[in-house]
DNA sequence: AATGAATGAGGTTTCATTCAT
DNA sequence: GATGAATGAAACCTCATTCAT
């Protein structure tokens, strides 16, 4: 977890991009700056730059370096017969996938407005769009396709909303899959 | 339109609202700028002031002047006995009345870690747990909790997220009721 | 004394410049801004240019109104032969008029700065350098026109200074009129 | 003094010092801008903020930078046994200290109502008060306490407001001074 | 006698970024 | 591998003032 990493020495690049995160996740993007970044980390903003090229390039390489499971899951999908265990099972990486970016996940939620206007706002909604488009049945009627979506987001709001209220993390986790993973079923039999 | 206050001849209140309101949604609430808003309005900055006091109270005003309908639905939904029926009545009633404040949904979905920062979160974050209750069966196991929240982020999704990809708003509106009334129902049967 | 007046009807002139002097005398000239002036009245910014052209003129009319007395004293010592009687006695007239005015003194010790720039300021210069001329012996040595502009300083001292120090301000102001007479008897005397 | 110093180059945090000062004491602290001092200084607004946090903040280092040799004069009496001498000389080196601060004290006189608001108002102030019950003899009656306020009052006069007049500056200080320690003089023996 | 609406100028402050060292 | 110094742009906000009504 990036904030129980102090590592003093050597690679302050890992250490900007932790404390980033921690930052943005907890006060959205525009609203953390770089000042204070780097007032964090006890170095000057000009050692920012000497990592990043700019603010976003810091943003991008925590995507970079973080969505790669992600990416996996997709790919694993692609390689398999879109049967319905196929989709399941894809349910259940992606969201054990999501226990490792959690705060990445809750800082997109809550950024959406600033992903958009950031170049990697594409790449993410296009990974959703592939996600879909893998759960879901060709022409199936259009609440299929809603229950397709709609177990995405939950999987979503059992990472970060509801983490907010109910009690064990792993438990509600392991509630929201199961309901993902009823949805999609749902859906498949239609 | 947005409001329902009198508004006669050179209503500027109602105006910087609405204008605001655009930006917002449009590009986030950090990056949308007073100069911005006065530019679209052809007035000053001061106009701006002269209406409202800071930045934030512009917000407000706007939730403020826009959330009546759903207030209005949480508090019918409390004046009935808690039954299956007045659970799906209320899931149409919050859809019907998230038809007209669209766009505020959408600056919602889209700012929420500006929100967070903001007096109104609480108040939103208030009203949502408070919907949520009113669907909840008291002591249900964990996945209907899960249900629960999951029909109203169905709803939400299919005002936001799917109306950016399918075709007739309308239609996805209603299918997305449809999978939202069928979480609930489920929730309720178990 | 100016914040004990309400005065509701009619003389709106009048409390204008009441809450105007407590204001500037309190915070300052500069930082009293005229919007709190208006709301403290309950009226709006507007009625102040009704009655005042601009605020250095509000200024200005406390001025007019208030100092008076103070150049009754200048005048009656003119009138006078220049013995140390009659610079005895315009000690303690002087020392009476500052009673009334004291809010005002307190605006004038505390702005300086601003008055400097403002018309006024060369008024309320010259009336000094006059009560000083009028204390002065020609031709004193320089230790004894120092001790002429002591002594008035000792008067301004008694009123504003050591107010916020010692116990009984009439107590005080007598004691502070006796030495100022001390000083002005010796500066006689040499 | 502040404004004839060169200063070589580089040290643009004494240059804003200076050139602040200059401008505090010329047109009040308030009518002095950062725009203004920038541009003197032939730098951006934004260099200033690199140097100094804030507005306030330049003119508190000021302080802290110049207001030493005042200090010592207190600490050194302090030391002293509380005679009529010590008295005498802590005046002579207060009259001496004021010289190198001049610029501050014109500043102090002229500003009181903002150096009342800001943070270092209340050390001033205490410093004065300090100074007051050093000169003081315990329990002497209310006159003779009112002459050790009016000696430090006549320093202040001396430096600030007799010298826009008299012609020798420091002639003038030095008959200020003797006024002073003729004041305390009576003080004591009383 | 006073208001409502607006303006233009200017205030302090913050930000991402650059570059010589 | 990093700092110190600085910049240009822009942010939010406040002020004294005006004028039609």
């Amino acid at each position: 977890m990036s904030s129980s990493t102090p590592q003093r020495r050597g690679n302050t690049r890992q250490r900007i991009q932790d404390v980033a995160l921690d930052l943005f996740a907890e006060q959205g993007y525009e609203k953390t700056s770089l000042r204070e970044i780097a007032e964090r980390l006890e170095v000057t903003k000009a050692a920012l730059y000497y990592h990043f090229k700019t603010k976003e390039e810091i943003l991008v390489s925590i995507f970079e370096d973080q969505t790669r499971p992600i990416d996996e899951v997709i790919e694993w999908a692609r390689a398999q017969p879109a049967t319905l265990e196929t989709k399941q099972e894809m349910l259940r990486r992606y969201s054990n996938a999501m226990v490792a970016g959690a705060q990445l996940y809750r800082f997109m939620q809550e950024n959406q407005a600033t992903m958009r206007e950031l170049s990697i706002g594409e790449t993410v909604r296009r990974r959703l769009f592939t996600m879909v488009e893998l759960l879901l049945k060709r022409d199936a009627p259009l609440t299929d396709q809603v229950r397709c979506v709609s177990a995405l987001f939950t999987l979503h709001a059992g990472m970060i909303f509801l983490q907010q209220v109910e009690g064990d993390p792993e438990e509600t986790r392991q509630a929201a899959l199961e309901v993902a993973i009823d949805l999609i079923t749902q859906a498949h039999h239609a």
